[in-house]
DNA sequence: TGCCAGTAGGACCGAACGGTCCTAATTTAT
DNA sequence: ATAAATTAGGACCGTTCGGTCCTACTGGCA
C-alpha cells in the first residue's frame, strides 16, 4: 500500500540530499523510484512540496532512530551518550562518503529564506533535536557547573555540528568534521563540575 | 565602465543570499539591476555561471574588508582582534534583518554535491579565511597552550559560525548567534595558557 | 460478478528557464 | 566627425519545469 510511498520518499531524499529541493525535479525522483510516469507519482503526493515536508519528516525519524536514540539510552551516563551521539553524527557523515550532508542543515539553507513553509517545519526539527539535549543535559546536572546554560549549550553542540558537515562536504574531507567532533567534546567536558572529572582531557602531553 | 557591472553584481549578491543561486534567475538580475534586457546583461556576463562565480569572489572581498581585515590590524592583541572579528560576524548579520547569512555557507549548502566548479571557489574562500586566521594564532602563539592545534581550531572556529549563521536563519533569532558567538569566545579562552588569562571568562557568578 | 486501488504510459498545458540574435538609439573617446 | 562602446528593447529558441488529464491494464477483495 505505502510501500510505493516510501519508495518514492527514498529515492527523493537522496536526490534532494544530493542537489537541493529545487534542483531535484520532479520528474528525476520519478526516474530514481522507477515510476511510469507523472500520474504515477502524483497519484501518491499532490504536489512537489508536500512530497519535500514529508522527506523532511522522513529524513528526521531516520536521525532520531539512529542518532537521537543514543541520546536516550537510559542505562549510559548522559555525557557519555552525548559523546556517543557526536560520534554518530560523524558516522553518518561517513557512510555517506563525504557528500550530502546533514538533510536538514541543507534544506536551511537553501529555503529558509525562500520558503516559509519550509522553515517553519526545519525549524521545528531544530527544535525537537535541540530539546533532545537540553533534557540530556538537565540530567547530567549534577556532574554540570552550575552555570552551564542548557538552552545556549544545546544549540552550540548543533551548530558547531552542522557547521561541521557543511564544512567536511566543502573540503571534501571526513577528518574535518573528526576534529570539530573533538574539539567540540572538550568544549562540552569544559563545562563539568571540577573533580566529577568523566572524561575531562586537558593537556594531553 | 564597470560600473554597470557592479551594478548587476550587487543586484545578483543580494537576489542569491536571499534566494539560492539555482532559485535566481538570470530575469530577477535584470530586473534588479534595471537593465532593458537579456542581451543588455549578457553584454557584460558570458553565463548566469560566470556571474555566479564572479558574486562569491565579490562577497568574499566584501566580507574580507569588513571582517577579515579585522584579523589584521597590527596594533590590537590577536586574541582580542578574533573576538572583535566574531562581533563583526555577528554584526554583518544584524544587518541583514536576520536574512540571508554567509554567502559562502548558502551557495556552499546549495551547491557543493551538484556543482565542482563552485565547489572548489567556495573550497578557496573558505581556505582563505582559514588561513587568516591560523596566522592570526600563529601570532596569538605566546598566549597560546603549546598543544594548540591551529589548523583544528580554525576549522572549528569557522564551521561554528557557519553553523550559528544557519541556525540564527532557520529560527529568525539573531540572539542564538550572539549566544553561539559567547561561547565561541569560551571555547577560544579555553586554549589561553593558565595564567596569561587576557579575557579568560570562567564562572562568572 | 463488479469494484477499486495500484500500475502503466503518453499527450498535453502554460510558464519559466538560460541563452541567442538583431536592430537602433545614445553616449564617449579619439 | 567618426568609430567604438554602451544602452535599449524586443523576438525568438529549445528545454525543462510542475502539474493535469485521459486511457487502459492489472491484481485482489467483497
Amino acid at each position: 500500500m505505502t510501500e510505493r510511498r516510501l519508495q518514492i520518499l527514498d529515492a527523493a531524499a537522496t536526490l534532494i540530499s544530493e542537489r537541493g529541493f529545487t534542483s531535484t525535479s520532479v520528474d528525476d525522483v520519478i526516474k530514481g523510484a522507477k515510476l511510469s510516469g507523472k500520474s504515477h507519482f502524483y497519484h501518491y503526493f499532490k504536489s512537489k512540496e508536500e512530497l519535500g515536508y514529508e522527506v523532511l519528516n522522513r529524513q528526521f525519524e531516520r536521525f532520531a532512530d539512529r542518532g537521537l536514540a543514543i541520546l536516550r539510552e537510559p542505562m549510559i551516563d548522559p555525557l557519555d551518550r552525548l559523546s556517543l551521539f557526536i560520534d554518530a553524527v560523524v558516522a553518518l557523515q561517513a557512510e555517506s562518503g563525504g557528500r550530502g550532508g546533514s538533510p536538514f542543515g541543507n534544506l536551511a539553507a537553501e529555503l529558509a529564506d525562500a520558503h516559509e513553509g519550509f522553515r517553519i517545519r526545519i525549524e521545528a526539527v531544530f527544535e525537537r533535536w535541540a530539546s533532545q539535549i537540553r533534557s540530556l543535559l538537565w540530567e547530567a546536572r549534577p556532574q554540570l557547573q552550575e552555570d552551564v546554560d542548557a538552552v545556549r549549550l544545546s544549540r552550540f553542540i548543533i551548530a558547531a555540528l552542522e557547521g561541521a558537515v557543511l564544512m567536511t562536504r566543502v573540503k571534501r574531507d571526513l577528518s574535518v568534521l573528526e576534529g570539530i567532533a573533538l574539539d567540540l567534546k572538550r568544549f562540552i567536558a569544559m563545562h563539568v563540575r571540577d573533580g566529577v572529572t568523566t572524561v575531562r582531557p586537558r593537556r594531553v602531553e
